[in-house]
Formats: C-alpha cells, structure tokens, sequence
DNA sequence: GCTAAAGTATATGGTTACCGTATAGTCAAG
DNA sequence: CTTGACTATACGGTAACCATATACTTTAGC
C-alpha cells in the first residue's frame, strides 16, 4: 500500500497513547492476532485506523471484566449478535456481583480500620476496666470438652458458612472460655468460637455479650503461658475488689503484632466484673 | 516438635481448604515467606493455627485491593498502627474509585447492548426511512478541509477529553459529513468526530441531531467504495420524491461485523430527510 | 541535502502469582 | 500390614505483558 493512503492513520505510538497502552501492548495484540493494524507495510510499521479505537476500547472492556485475550480473541473471530447480548449481559451481572463484592471489602476495611484505630490508644502492657455495651456474636457449634478434630470442624463450619454467606466484615475470630474453666485453669478447653457478621435474614445462633464492665488485658507472646495473664488478671480483680461476673472473649489482635514474630501474637481478654 | 503439640492445628490441605485456596498457594507463600505455618515438622510437614485464618484474609484482602505479595509481606513485616491507618485508608479510596469505575462500565455494557438489540432488528442490505428523536453529540473540534493531522489531533483530544472526565458510555465514535460534501461527492471530508457521553456539568461542545425522519443506509466493505452507498442513498430518497435535509451522520457498527475480516465493516449512514 | 533526534521494528529475557504434573515420602483406617 | 489418601519437593508452564538491546526509518532543523 503506498503511502498516499496512510492519511488519517495512527502509528503505533499515537495509537497506543491513545489507548492509554503501551507500544508493547499493540505488538502483542498483533502478534497473537487479536488486534491486527489496519495497514501494514512493507518497513512493517504499523497504521491504525480511527475506528480501530472502537474495536480496542471492546477489548479493554472485555479484558477489564476478566475475559482472557484468547476468549476475546475467540469471540472477536465468530461473533454473531446472539453471542454478543449472552456474553454482555453475562458480563453485566458478573459486574454487579463484583460490585457488591467491593462493597463488603469496603466494609471490611472500615472495620479494621475503626479496630486499629480503637487499638492505638491502647497500653498492652496494662490491666484496666472499662465500660462495654452489649454485643451479638456469631457463634460456632459447641466445642466445650471436644476433641481436637471437632473443634477444627467447629471453626472451619464457622468460617465457611460467613464466606459462603458473604457476611464477612473483617471481624477476627475470637474464642469464648466459660468462667468455670478459668476458674479449673482449663484455659484452652474454650466453650464456642466467635465473629461479628453483617446483618442476615438466615437464623443463626447467636451469643449475647451483655452491657458492663470489663476487665481487659493482653497476652502477648507463646500461648502456652496464656494462664500466666489469667492470673495477673484474677489478681488485679481482687484488687478493685471485684469479681469475674462473665465467661472470658479471647481475640486475637492481628493489628498490633508491631514486632512480626509469629511468637508475638497479642491477645486481648475481657471478662465482665462487678 | 513432637506429635502431641499438634492439637487444633489445620494441616495444609485443611487450611488451604478453609481458605478456599489450593495447597500449591500455601507452599508458594510459605517459600517466599509471607504466610509461615506456625509449626513445620521435621518431615515437612506444615501445620496452621486458626488465627493464621486471620492472617490468610488479610493477606487475602490486600491482594485484592491490587498490592503485589512483595508488598503485602513487606507491610506485613513492618507495620505499625500508623502504617495500617494510611494504608487501609489508601486502599479505601481505591476501593471506592473502582467501585466508581465498575459503575462506568456497567454503563457501557448497557449501551452495547442496546445498540446491539436494536442491530438484531435490522436488516443491513435495504434501506429505509425511520422517525428519529433529538439527540445531543458531544463533538471534536472542526475537522473540515483540515489536513490528516489536524484530523488525527481531533479525535485524539475527544478521545482523550471522554477518558480523562470519565464521560465514555461505550457509544462509539461517528463522524459528520456536511450536506454540501455529499453534494459536492467528497464523503471523506468530515467537519465533525462525535460520540455521546454521559451527563456532565462540564461546558462542552454540543452538536445537535435534530428530530424528524431520516434515511437509515449501511455500508459495508471497503471504506473508498463509500461513494456508491450514498449514491444509493440519493437515488433511493428521489424515489420517494425527497430530498436530503441534514448532515450526515455516519457511525461504525461493530457489533454487527458477523464477519470478521477487517475488510467488512460495517458503517451505518443516517441523513434526515423531508 | 544532511545530520541528529525521535520514532519504529524485532528479539530476548524477565516478571507475578501461581497451576500442573511427576515423583516420592508419610499417615491413618481397616 | 497394606492401601488409599494425604504430604512433600521439584520442575516446567502460563498470561499478559514490561524492559532492554539492537537496528532500521522518518522527520525536523539547519
């Protein structure tokens, strides 16, 4: 083709910026045959035509809803508008699912956020009491003197039913150990896991944390001394002249782990006084 | 560490299982060092604790706010309460921008596919007369007896200018050829490039596609055989004892290319008539 | 008309976050 | 004590490019 023709014709650069691409980018797009120049001559430069950008831009779409450049390729090559309205409309739902799926990371994120935030005003290093209103955990089965087996199948029921039902919001999971085992210093023999979830219309079994005062304190470090902070904690109840009035909330405090050890896991325990 | 310690601990199939991921992804994050089971046994064998579930989906979450495992480990190595407050607070910003762009691209996919709907229903080869209602275009600047580049420059900037406002809804690029064009048979001449955009409070050059009936052709082929779909046109508006009353719109209608040769676009040519 | 800068081409190797498969060791149930 | 289900490592492959090197072309300025 002479160069008389090439009027109206993008290079390879202006077409690319263009695109908002790379040069790389077109290349590979004619090499593997998805997106040929309209002229190519015997220098082997490449020209594109204006309404080419129309065909990019389908591609971009279909490559920014997760279509792979052979699938695009394969529908470029023998599409017919029946196939066209399936797979647009196939796409259109893909992206509202997508959509609400970017919804709940949203959620997830604001609730480790508001978490962490909570968590800078805090001392680790000291016991205190504090004012908790009431909370409603999403519980596991029943775990309470159970073998290793059925409490990882309690937690693994736990975690896939919030992932299957999309009710994630980013809440740790936290255990639950019932003020008879603090007081057997049974601390591993927990009664039921727990997370907060979104709000569901499902029935499912739910532990009321109640309205009060809490004693809270952090384990920090190997799990096998946990008992070493029970007990700072039962002595600095005595102290305020109080009583463990409540099971015990164990969670683990994933954002505060500012030494990355896998030793140095924080714990928080709360238990309510009176 | 002896067999004992092993209680509540998943192994990686369980947890790779829990985590909705394959095990090769927990050997891969393991080998670089993001995610480490908390116990591996002299045999190899790796063993994760609950609270790495809490781990996984951060690590899980970051990746699907688009940071490169590099990164995640990175944060994950260093981070402080401040570092996670900027960081999430960061990736909230994107969230909520993609979640923007999802949205402009649902858009899109709704226009494709009305345009699409509409093309099952019409048949290419015939030409007809068909009521039309106002439209607004959004157009380039004049391109009339403009040289190629300043052409090319023109459709770069409307390209440009709907990227950068986020103002695409998919509808392709057409061009406006002046009634004395076609009488004078210079079809390449266009004055104006124009798409349609979404609403905007941006002052910006609007053509105005005025109601009434227009001539509806379809050309398809080669580009420089243009001439005779017009030629079509006129003789076929005579016929109807009419004569030509506007521009010519002429937009590329990719959806409806059943065949995929570069060769057979297809263009449709809308002209009011009276 | 000529040179230098800017642009074009191909070729090759690298990247990320894994997946697949092969081979071999290990464990748990009957 | 076997058998099936698991575990491990190792090596190659994948997608969709990006980076870089080398070489050729075009174009803009003098």
């Amino acid at each position: 083709m002479e160069r008389e023709k090439l009027k109206g014709f993008f290079t390879t650069g202006e077409f690319a910026r263009l695109c908002n691409v790379r040069k790389q980018t077109l290349f590979h797009y004619d090499e593997i045959g998805l997106l040929k120049p309209e002229v190519k001559l015997d220098n082997g430069y490449r020209y594109y035509s204006y309404q080419q950008f129309d065909v990019f831009s389908v591609i971009e779409l279909l490559k920014e809803l997760n279509m792979p450049l052979k699938e695009i390729k394969q529908f470029l090559a023998t599409k017919s508008p029946e196939q066209f309205v399936t797979l647009f409309e196939e796409k259109k739902r893909e992206l509202q699912q997508k959509m609400k799926h970017l919804k709940q990371l949203e959620r997830i994120v604001d609730t480790k956020l508001a978490i962490t935030k909570e968590g800078m005003a805090t001392d680790f290093t000291t016991i205190r009491i504090q004012p908790e209103e009431e909370e409603r955990f999403f519980i596991s089965a029943d775990v309470k003197n159970t073998d290793d087996k059925a409490f990882l199948h309690a937690i693994s029921d736990l975690i896939e039913f919030v992932y299957n039902e999309e009710l994630d919001i980013g809440y740790p999971i936290g255990a639950i150990l019932q003020r008879e085992e603090i007081e057997n210093e049974d601390y591993e023999n927990y009664v039921n896991l727990y997370t907060k979830i979104a709000p569901t219309k499902r029935q499912v079994p739910i532990h009321v944390k109640e309205k009060g005062f809490y004693v809270v304190a952090y384990h920090i470090g190997e799990e096998s001394k946990k008992y070493t902070t029970y007990e700072r904690i039962q002595q600095y109840v005595r102290d305020q002249q109080m009583r463990l009035a409540s099971d015990a909330y164990e969670e683990y405090v994933f954002e505060e782990t500012a030494v990355s050890e896998l030793e140095n896991y924080v714990t928080e325990i709360k238990i309510r006084v009176e």
